[in-house]
Order: C-alpha cells, then structure tokens, then sequence
DNA sequence: CGCGGTTTTGAAAGCGTGTGCATTCATCGT
DNA sequence: ACGATGAATGCACACGCTTTCAAAACCGCG
C-alpha cells in the first residue's frame, strides 16, 4: 500500500541501495542518477519511511513534549515559543499533555517507547529515578520551571527569588504596607520560590504579609481569592499574585468591587504573559525569560543527545520587572 | 545500549517470539511465563520499540496536529481539548506548528514520513491534491475549522453564518443601526464566512455595515482597529468582530476612548474562548463547539483510519450565541 | 498406553531502511 | 597500452519487532 523504496528502484531501473543513497547527503553516487531517482520518487510520492531509518542505529529526531494544561495562558505561551524553536533545530515535537495532579510516568514511559531523542519537562513532578531512566535509556531530559532536587537532570529555570525581590522593591517604594499574597497548589517549585522570595525580601525591609490565599494559578481562581481579601475587615492595599493569570483575575475582583487599581490597591503578577500587556489590565509583572530558557533548555538538551557526559548543570535565568499601571 | 526482547528473552531463558507474545495482548502463551518476563522486562527497563513494532505493518499510533500560531488563546483552547482527546483515544499527538502564511506541505510531508496514522488539520491551507496524497500514503486527514472545496477530505466546521446570523438578531433587538465589522486576514475561511454570513443576515434586516476594517485575529490589531472606527466621525454604535481576540481588543479600545461598553458601542466576538467569560471582558459573543468539533472530528478520522471507504462527509456544528455584558 | 485435538513454543521470514564490503567501471598518469 | 586510483554500484546484513508455520508438549478419553 505504502509506496517504499523498492517500488522506487524498480520504477527507476537501480538497485535499493541505490535510492537509499540518492536521500542520503553526500553519498557517493551519480549527480544524474541522483536526480533520476528523486524525480521518480517525486512522482510516486515516495519519502523514506523514518521509523525504518531510526531502527538502523540513527535518531529519530522526535523530542518528547510534556506539558500541563494547555488552556493555560503561560503553558500555551511557553508551548508556542518551545514548538518553534524544536522545529526550527530540525527536532519534531511529540506532544504529551499531562492534567494537573496527574502521574507523568507512564506517559513519559510510553513516549520513550517512540524512541524519543530526548524530552522537555514543564509540567509534572519528576524525580531522579525517572530522569535517570530515561537517560539509561538513551533519552536525557531537560527540565524546564523547576529544578531537580537531587540533580538527576539538567533543568533551566527563572531566578523566582530575584523576581520576588523585585516586587518587594516595588511594593515598598509605592509606599505599600498591608500586603498580601495569592499563592498557586502548595506543591509546586514555582509556587514555593516565589512565596519563599516574597516574604524574605518582604522582610528584609521589615514588612511581612498581612494574609495568603491560595489559588490554582487561574484567573478564576485569583478572582475568587482576591474577592475575599478586599472584602474582609483589613483591606490590603497590595496584592501579589503567584502568577499573571490570578492577578488578571485579581484585577477583575477590585474593579467589580469598585476599588481602583492601582491607587486602591496595587496588584502584581509573574511571567508577563501575553495577556498582562492588554490595555484593560496593563499589569505590572515580572517578565519570565521564556525564550531565553526554552533556547537554554533546548541547547543542553542536543548537548546530551549528542553524547555530552559532564555534571548535571542548572541554568537560573534572570528575570525582569515590567512596570505598568496596576502597581 | 537500549534494552531489546532479546537481551529480555536472554536474561529470561525463553525465545524471543515469547518476549513479543507476552507484551501482545491475548496471544498463546502460558499465564505464569507471560507473569515471569514481564516481572524479568520490569527489571531490565524493557519496552516494545513502537517504531519497529509498527514497521511490521501496525499502526504507528501517531496522529500529526497541524496547528497555527499557539500564541493565540483560540488555538491553544483548541489544541488542549484536541491533545487531551487524542490520548484519550490511546493515539498520541505529533505536533507540527506552522506559522500563519506558511506552506503547510513540506511540514505535513515530513510528518508523514514518521508514518502518522492519520492528521487533524486545523490551520493553513490545503487543496484537494493534497489531502489525496497524504490518504493515498495511508494517513487520512480530516480538516477543522474550515470546508475543503472540491472535497478531498472529511471536515468539520462550525456554522458560522448561522452563528452570525444570532449576532445579526441581537443587533436588532438591541436597536443598533450604525453597525462596523472587524475582520481578520481575507484569506481565511471563517473570516469569508463570518463576513458573508453577517452582511447576509443584516440584508435580512434591511441593514448594512457602515464600515469594515481588516485586522489579523490578535487582540492588538482588534485594537487598533477599533479605535480608527471609535474616532471616525460617524461612531458606529456597534461592532462586530471575526473572533473574540479582536472584540477583546475593541473593549480595550473603548474603554480608552471613555466609552460604555454596551450602552455608548455594543461589541461581540465569535469563538467563545476562555477569556471571553472573564469579568472585565464579559464579553458577548458566539460559542464555537469546539469540543464537539474534537470529537467528530476523531471519529470521523478513526473510521477512516479503520478502513472505511464511503464518500467524505462534511460534519456543520451548530455555534451557540453567549450573552453578556458587551452587547 | 495410544490417539485425536488443543495449547505452547521456537525458528524463521519478513517489515523498510542504512551501510560495510566486494566488485565493477571509468579515469588518469606513466 | 597498462596498471593504479578512485568513484559508483549492488549484495547482503543488521536494526527490533510481529507473525506464520511447523514441531513439540500437553490434555482427556477410550
């Protein structure tokens, strides 16, 4: 049924070898004959079959996505730009979504089967045990948004702390004093650093958080959580969130409430999504690097596949502070 | 290096066509010799390699995705449900991100090579020829979100002028007369449809557009569009946009000009994505049944997968109109 | 114990490709 | 003209797996 290179040799008069080596680069054959051959293939709509090419020993140029729920404005961000840059090294992006909470073994375990090259993590939690499978089994992973405690595998991630400290730089030069904070699931790396960085740099300047709500890094969620804040009895006058999704939806509470934002209350995020720069939030936020850790990422990745053996290495980017007008 | 059923069949004292009979549901083997390579597989790490499992003529499992910019919230709401459908489906998503305007061929060819099973195609453009080529090469393709002319392949599509013609209705029931349009690229088949489906119903009504202008589907370009019609002499006192990015952008852009959203200009979109229900948007706008579309889309490609032959069948999903505050 | 019938089992033949190896062929220098 | 050189070519094997096929083992029953 499949047009294969046999069909190809037959209708072209050569041997298979022969088509084999008018697809492979710098093969010794006949210009001529090269182009026979590719314009009988051309007629045929033959291409080889890249499964069979990667059973003899070669790649298969298939780089094993995980990803969480795509809904998500940063995940899909952080997707898009990662697509890309897989596609623009010549790499194919085999997707793996995982949900939320949901078990990233034996996805991973069933792409690996696929005979993945390697694999970008940034979403799930993975410990050193599963890293160090899949690097047995000739497919390195790269970790993206967190760090691997125990360094089973090269992970590239945003410096949260120095973002958070940003923020409280922020906060206390806009004269902020009642501040609070609406965290995402209490498990996450992200979640923890920024918390962690927020309150430390909070208090190295002697202020500390009034109250902490958690979320789900959703803008319902921050809507939600925002809603209770400004409606207690000791309004905070600032609001920093775990994430730019909540913040847009933190926003939205202090406009249904009638507050305004910023003067009523400050309100920040993290990531600079696409979204945070739309007019009607115009959030002030710290900016994730996303491009420059997916390049990163990308970079130590073909490293490994290459065969490079040296230390785990983990990459912490610099974030920055985009001031706009919600704090 | 990678672990193969003969170094199982090896370490497990059996024949290797018995490694393979063991991972092969409900081929003849004794139970307590399957139980045994298994627990031998466990331990060695061992997994089937699909590649050369699916040389032997089995499907591949592999379904290629060709998805436009993610950046965009409608395609990265659409690709979740899509992704998370296909695995649930026990299929696994090959993703192939193309960049708006770019040829979709050589992408789809090379995917093909990876011997997908079949494709889901949901941006760029593609004839008749191609879509016979890639079911003559054993992958069936089915397009969404657009009707391929001249039939080449099954496709689903929601009915955007029945969708536009709820919009049209509401117009009237809410006694707008100086009605504008923000399209995006004229290219595009659910621009065409949206447009025509608009001025179509509006005829009905004995209406017409004051103006049109042409945007490209981003939120940016709705507003900058929509701040031109804002600031024309004659204001329109509605707008309607070709989806809800764009309307998104309109709001901004009459929030910034002081206007009331809905009373001084109504504004709608078309899609209904995630984004259109937040707060501050609250936008009113056509729901798009993307999930539907998803799954008819899948099952339509999996019969074809299987083997069915009949004519292609063009599925038309009925879109639902979403009241909210914009209009 | 023998015999027909049913499972189990291992050997071997593919699946489509890349490539080492030996062979052929053209080319070139002397 | 002739041997040496190098490119071009075809054969055959390897890759890891499934599956057919025939042989072997097992079962129940007379």
């Amino acid at each position: 049924m499949r047009v294969t290179a046999d069909d190809v040799a037959a209708r072209a008069g050569v041997s298979r070898s022969a088509v084999s080596r008018a697809f492979t680069e710098g093969a010794s054959i006949q210009p001529d004959k090269r182009a026979h051959i590719l314009q009988v293939a051309e007629d045929l709509g033959y291409r080889p079959n890249l499964m069979a090419r990667s059973l003899t020993g070669g790649a298969t140029g298939l780089i094993a996505v995980v990803v969480g729920a795509l809904s998500s404005p940063y995940e899909s961000w952080f997707l898009d730009i990662l697509s890309q840059r897989i596609r623009s090294r010549g790499l194919w992006p085999l997707l793996v979504p995982v949900s939320p909470g949901q078990e990233i073994e034996p996805a991973l375990d069933h792409a690996l089967a696929y005979q993945v090259d390697g694999a970008v993590i940034a979403a799930g939690s993975v410990n050193q045990k599963l890293a160090e499978r899949c690097t047995a089994n000739g497919a390195p992973i790269v970790v993206v948004g967190r760090v691997l405690d125990g360094g089973g595998a090269d992970s590239v991630c945003c410096d949260n702390r120095a973002g958070m400290a940003m923020i409280a730089e922020r906060l206390v030069a806009t004269g902020r004093r009642r501040i609070a904070w609406i965290g995402g699931r209490a498990d996450t790396f992200s979640n923890v650093e920024r918390f962690e960085g927020l309150t430390a740099a909070l208090a190295a300047q002697g202020l500390a958080l009034t109250d902490t709500r958690r979320g789900d890094y959703t803008t319902d969620s921050g809507m939600v959580q925002a809603l209770a804040l400004l409606t207690a009895p000791s309004r905070p006058d600032a609001i920093v969130c775990g994430n730019d999704a909540m913040a847009i939806g933190a926003i939205a509470a202090a406009r249904r409430l009638g507050l305004r934002v910023p003067e009523d209350v400050g309100i920040c995020g993290f990531d600079d999504i696409p979204a945070a720069a739309w007019e009607p939030f115009s959030l002030t936020t710290v900016a994730n690097p996303v491009a420059d850790t997916v390049d990163a990422a990308l970079t130590l990745l073909t490293r490994r596949i290459a065969g490079e053996k040296g230390a785990v290495s983990t990459i912490r980017l610099p974030p920055a502070l985009r001031l706009r007008q919600s704090l």
